[in-house]
DNA sequence: CTAAATGATTGAGC
DNA sequence: GCTCAATCATTTAG
């Protein structure tokens, strides 16, 4: 009985001696009866042990409880946690501390970026604002495909911090019952703390690989996302009524040489809330597609003319030389090419008084007189045919 | 649904 | 680098 107190309570002195793992008391092997007796004692425990799983439940409960209870059961559950240790920690040398996973950090990397991961709103204006930055967009037209893209955004991102949360809950909740499970098994069976935490890290890492996952999916998710949102833009999105009228206006009222220089793209463009290079797009196209076919435009050019036309009686009556904020040079120094907008005008003018004009004739009347040729090489017949130029030509409309 | 309209892209010429 | 010409891809009108 003596004994008792050292065994219960100097873990550290248990097989310290002799052969490690077992207790003093079970190497003494020459013991008087008192030892045969304890060693049937514990030969008696051990043998309840592993009959326990043979009875049934009830039996199983009550000797569990009668071992719990037995005076040496401290001592052999020492021993056993701590021949476990050993197996644990020799498990533990084999798997070593993983380092932090790149795919993962690459992961993180780009929802932080996107602005899925970061804070609330800051992250995805700003991954919206690299969007328009990437595509080069002025910024202000395309508000409303910036809503659609911010809107999208923030619906990935709720999905994910939801389908994270519920994650992290899980695995919460799961960790939790785990562990009070082996906490409440650590009473009959031996299990370390240490190995408390090493199945804790076994589950972390689990639902971490489920997280990545989803940070994947994500991922994914969002530069579907982007690309859409960038295809389209780069796609087609036709202007707004106002900017083709603003654009329809300088042309129109520059018809003899429908070039607008840099800085005139520059203010349209602005004007239009479109880029420079889409202006340029625009009279690249309008030039082609005005001399394809001028009379299929000649009444757009007569409407547009007319207009022009007013607003400058407008402003000349007004006695206020305000310039038409569509023609910045109508007022300018560049003589003849006033003079060839005069004629312009005129003509377009003339041909809306005379609207029983067919439309090429007019077409004709514009294009010969106003220099339609614009830049001398290329198309040399157009201006005397108008209708569809050179037999060669083929329809216009390319489908 | 189809045809026309239209913005963007591409390649050649200068 | 700009423009033209052809073409693509999408939107819009009927």
């Amino acid at each position: 009985m003596d004994e008792q107190p050292r065994l219960m309570h100097s873990h550290t002195g248990v097989g310290m001696a002799g052969h490690p793992g077992l207790p003093q008391h079970m190497q003494e092997g020459t013991g008087g009866t008192d030892g045969d007796g304890r060693k049937q004692d514990i030969g008696d425990i051990l043998q309840q042990i592993m009959t326990i799983t043979d009875q049934s439940l009830d039996e199983a409960q009550a000797r569990k409880h009668a071992l719990n209870c037995h005076r040496m059961k401290p001592a052999l559950f020492n021993v056993l946690c701590e021949i476990k240790e050993k197996t644990v920690l020799s498990i533990r040398g084999a798997q070593e501390e993983e380092p932090p996973d790149p795919q993962l950090m690459r992961l993180d990397n780009m929802l932080l970026a996107e602005g899925v991961s970061g804070p609330e709103k800051g992250g995805g204006s700003a991954a919206a604002a690299a969007a328009a930055a990437a595509s080069g967009g002025a910024g202000a037209d395309n508000s409303a495909e910036h809503s659609d893209y911010r809107a999208k955004l923030s619906q990935i991102r709720q999905i994910y911090h939801t389908e994270l949360e519920k994650y992290e809950q899980a695995c919460n909740e799961f960790t939790t019952h785990v562990m009070n499970l082996l906490r409440e098994q650590s009473r009959t069976r031996p299990i370390s703390p240490k190995e408390i935490e090493r199945m804790v890290s076994i589950i972390h890492r689990k639902f971490s690989s489920i997280q990545m996952q989803l940070k994947q999916s994500t991922c994914e998710a969002v530069m579907i996302l982007r690309s859409r949102f960038l295809d389209a833009r780069r796609k087609r999105r036709n202007f707004n009524k106002q900017a083709t009228e603003i654009l329809n206006e300088y042309f129109y009222s520059h018809l003899s040489n429908p070039y607008p220089s840099e800085e005139a793209k520059e203010e349209l463009a602005k004007k239009c809330a479109i880029t420079v290079a889409q202006v340029s797009n625009w009279f690249g196209n309008k030039r082609i597609r005005y001399k394809k076919n001028i009379g299929k435009f000649q009444e757009e050019a007569n409407m547009y003319a007319a207009r022009t036309a007013v607003n400058a009686a407008n402003a000349s009556s007004h006695g206020s030389q305000a310039n038409s904020p569509s023609t910045p040079n109508s007022a300018g120094s560049a003589g003849s090419f006033n003079m060839s907008n005069s004629g312009d005008l005129f003509m377009s003018v003339q041909s809306l008084n005379g609207d029983s004009y067919q439309g090429a004739q007019v077409g004709a009347n514009v294009q010969s007189q106003a220099n339609g040729g614009w830049q001398d090489a290329p198309t040399p017949s157009s201006v005397t045919s108008p209708t569809e130029g050179p037999g060669s030509v083929h329809s216009d409309t390319s489908n």
